[in-house]
DNA sequence: CTGTTAGCGCTTTCAG
DNA sequence: CTGAAAGCGCTAACAG
């Protein structure tokens, strides 16, 4: 039977007759003699020792610990980088602190701060939106951090992005493929990082495909989420008639589509829908939405290593990266083939 | 400008000119002049002090750290745990850890142990298989630990469970009034907690309701994932022909509505469909899927109290919580009434 | 009310 | 190769 209260170093060098610092070697697998070794492991598997995190930590400097950030806990596409980094930054030895922000930025100013309590060796961030004090904070954090989103131009910090640009360009191209002509836009607030980026992607394909757009294919949800989707949506269809819409994430998407097909238009016989995140909900949605791959499981997995990376060489060079954007087609936005 | 560097009580302590009791005193809020309070206060700012967590930690014997440990960090019931026991916990002052374990028990074991490593003060735990090992290994544990969902009969631990009998009488009550008759059942593995339980209250459901099923009635899903649902409803279309079909969790419901709606079998006309958990999803599909609620919420938000009820009080009664399941009507189980 | 001091449990020089 | 001892930064007796 093991001893089941809590032990020290002490007690096992105690119980073993050598001193605390052979304990510690032997347990950390530096030198030592084979008897003294057993001695130890004899002891201390009595015991039932197991180390101090803590007590490690202040003397190390290191808690190996990485905090995540997230605006929303409940977005689809936060959940798919949380599971990427859970698993890689488990699998490099360090548990994962899970800071829920809101959208405020001034949360995620306080959150820098309390970063240099110590709690965590790093942080990962995804900002909603980049406000000058935010870019301060960051800057004047003594912590590693590095930013999943895209930054204002000039701010060395080492980051991850998507190219929503590029990203919307695919689906726009795709529905042009598709013989679409009127291409409409249900985007998120344009005050976000990600709103602001996907409208201008919106406008540079629709031009670049030689196509055209007016204020009346555009509307603009209050919020990334179900419910304002159905409203956007709702506007859009009263003042005009697109033949495809693309919407800023699967969530608008999935709106959309219902708000639609509750009007009786067909999806995509009438209307192709696009979505972006590529995420389960337009795997799951009936018809299944075609979307645009941000490449937030790579991302995140690509900010994680970063993380990693910096924590393990702290002079490296500022590293930023861009993510490729793919597109997953799927039942809404192709009309089905003829079967023979 | 406020000094950006590492800085501790004793440089705080000196710059203000006192000792660093006193500076830690004021800093906790005790008793202190006001000019000792005003001196330290200064000094502090001006060095930009910031406490360190670590050896705060080391010294009270806490960790201000609680750990939820998931089976599947993208599992929607689990992301709507992890949003509430976010809030919950932050609110009371935790961070939270939260450990990915797959749905193997060892791994769980191991948090376990490594959880006496004192990185966190307390765990909620949500294991989809509870094994003999398991549960001795949660008995040893010297931290307080609070089980999200059934445990053994006598084993006395805090626990929060749902009703998964009760939420599938719901379910069977609801299809009943709709006139259904012919209830067939898509479970998921058998072999885990919710897929025993789940079982157990549709066998007992149909039998209280005086309806009869049989084999043929019945498949299981070798997961409760997507794509297992839709061989699992596959099989089952191909054996029966039921007129309503309760999933054991709303993914394995959006794969039977996909697969029903992809053989031109229309819901609810001729099968209603009924999920479990009430997740966004059952809400997403379309048409929106009809789910019992077994209060994942709820849950989550119960365990978190609890767990820090006995953080607060480690000698209180073993408590042990049971959450009413509730069921949300949607469309997939409805006839559309006629309107006038 | 304030200062001195003893550790929390561990790692890591520094001697031997 | 092993032991003694010095702290990591903080809190909490205990004196004064």
């Amino acid at each position: 039977m093991v001893e089941t209260r809590k032990s020290t170093l002490v007690l096992v060098a105690e119980r073993a007759g050598v001193s605390i610092a052979s304990v510690s070697r032997v347990l950390n697998g530096l030198p030592a003699s084979p008897q003294l070794t057993e001695k130890v492991r004899e002891a201390a598997e009595a015991l039932g020792y197991v180390p101090d995190a803590t007590a490690r930590s202040l003397k190390v400097g290191r808690t190996d610990q990485i905090a995540f950030a997230v605006a929303d806990v409940g977005n689809p596409v936060y959940v798919a980088m949380m599971h990427e980094v859970s698993r890689v930054v488990s699998k490099a030895g360090f548990r994962l602190v899970l800071s829920s922000t809101g959208n405020d930025p001034q949360d995620q100013i306080e959150l820098l701060s309390s970063l240099n309590r110590g709690f965590a060796d790093g942080l990962l961030l995804s900002p909603l939106r980049v406000t000058e004090p935010l870019v301060a904070a960051l800057r004047s954090s003594r912590l590693p951090i590095v930013i999943i989103g895209s930054l204002p131009a000039g701010v060395e910090l080492d980051n991850v992005r998507a190219d929503s640009v590029a990203g919307i360009g695919l689906a726009v191209e795709h529905l042009v493929e598709q013989g679409r002509k009127h291409i409409a836009f249900v985007n998120g607030p344009v005050d976000t990082v990600p709103g602001a980026a996907r409208l201008s992607g919106y406008l540079t394909s629709i031009e670049r495909f030689g196509l055209t757009t007016t204020a009346d294919l555009q509307v603009t949800a209050s919020d990334f989420t179900y419910k304002a989707g159905r409203k956007a949506a709702a506007r859009l269809l009263a003042q005009s008639s697109p033949d495809a819409i693309v919407c800023a994430n699967d969530l608008l998407a999935v709106a959309t589509l219902k708000e639609l097909t509750s009007r009786g238009i067909r999806v995509p016989d009438d209307v192709a829908v696009v979505g972006m995140d590529d995420t389960d909900a337009a795997e799951l949605a009936n018809p299944s939405i075609t979307s645009v791959d941000l490449g937030s499981a790579k991302r995140a997995k690509a900010a994680a290593k970063l993380l990693i990376r910096r924590l393990a060489d702290p002079g490296a060079p500022v590293k930023q990266v861009v993510i490729e954007p793919t597109l997953s087609v799927r039942e809404s936005s192709v009309l089905a083939e003829v079967t023979v």
